[in-house]
DNA sequence: GTGTTTATGTGATGCAGGTCACTTTGAGAC
DNA sequence: GTCTCAAAGTGACCTGCATCACATAAACAC
């Protein structure tokens, strides 16, 4: 399937377009290839635009000053990826964004989001849902952050994205569920 | 100032209506004054409103089986507050929110929430605002959670909302921060 | 292929913060 | 006022996880 049947069926879930919206919406993205292991947005950067991802996968993470990684998200095919505290601010980013696999994605400027909303109410309507479902998992990983031990969250995980058991390193896992990889690694040894 | 005024401002920060479209959007809203310790919406209730806080201080929060509680908001003048989740998703509360102090707010059914982002391409512009702050919020929250230690999350705290201090117990702030009131009581035990 | 980097496992040790138990202070209710 | 209950402080003890150190093992560059 290509790139604009994809973000097409995508955008549908949530909003309604005919045919010539859609049209217009697809061409203010532009599409780009990346290799493993590529940046796409680094700390420092203007962080202009967005991604929404057709293959592979990008993860999103912070650095801090002891340079220890804190991922905030892994963005599978569908997802979308950026600073978005930068993006939406105009500030600089904090938050880096790269690729865990070679990835397609599509990249949208922040300048035509806005735009797009404002030309065509679906669309505000479409980035209101998506942004919706960003916050209710954003806080329901902070519940699970302050609720439950290292191995509840790891099982929370692979239970919900089990497709990253098998792309993922389990030290970029460690980053996301916040335990050092010693630790993950410790949680299955011997068998439980 | 009164209730009418207080949500004209607050809108009128993210979205242009004119007076014609405020007064529709205003006559969806709804009076309550509610007392201190007052529950408004309990885990298990279907969550059918949303509260734009006039007057007082409200907490979102969740109880884990151990009858812990973990605060996910403090909601303030002109902050928002509900279980989104089950707002959005129709599902049953899993979150509770009731008041801190004596509070005087504003509901707005789901339903007519989603209306007025129908009928009003501004007031759908509003919404995506709210909830983009909403959800950058929240993933500085879950960074400072695995980034920083409680002393940390403390003083970031007060700093940030520096009103917090005087009107919310210790056992509440730490029930935001995610460790125990007696870890927070130590944190300044002999003058730091 | 060979050398280099990255991912993973595992032992030893330390500490931040949890839990339990008890005391003190303060705010309402009457 | 007095009684009750919630908030707050503090000591003693325990534990989950971090950190440091080193050993493999797998992936990648050339």
């Amino acid at each position: 399937m290509d790139a604009r049947e994809i973000l097409k069926q995508h955008i549908a879930k949530t909003a309604t377009l005919t045919d010539e919206e859609f049209d217009h919406v697809f061409s203010h993205f532009a599409r780009h290839s990346f290799k493993k292991g590529q940046a796409i947005i680094s700390a420092g950067d203007k962080a202009e635009h967005e991604y929404f991802v057709l293959e592979g996968c990008l993860k999103s993470f912070y650095i801090n000053d002891d340079l220890k990684m804190f991922i905030l998200q892994f963005a599978m095919p569908t997802w979308w990826a950026s600073d978005f505290d930068a993006l939406y601010s105009g500030a600089r980013a904090t938050i880096n964004v790269d690729c865990i696999t070679d990835a397609e994605v599509l990249s949208l400027h922040n300048t035509d989001r806005e735009k797009l909303c404002r030309e065509i109410h679906q669309m505000e309507h479409f980035f209101r849902w998506r942004t919706n479902r960003g916050y209710v998992a954003a806080q329901k990983r902070l519940l699970s952050l302050m609720n439950n031990d290292a191995r509840h969250r790891y099982e929370e995980l692979l239970q919900m994205y089990p497709q990253l058991y098998n792309i993922v390193p389990k030290n970029l896992i460690a980053a996301y569920l916040g335990v050092s990889r010693e630790t993950l690694s410790r949680l299955y040894q011997h068998g439980k």
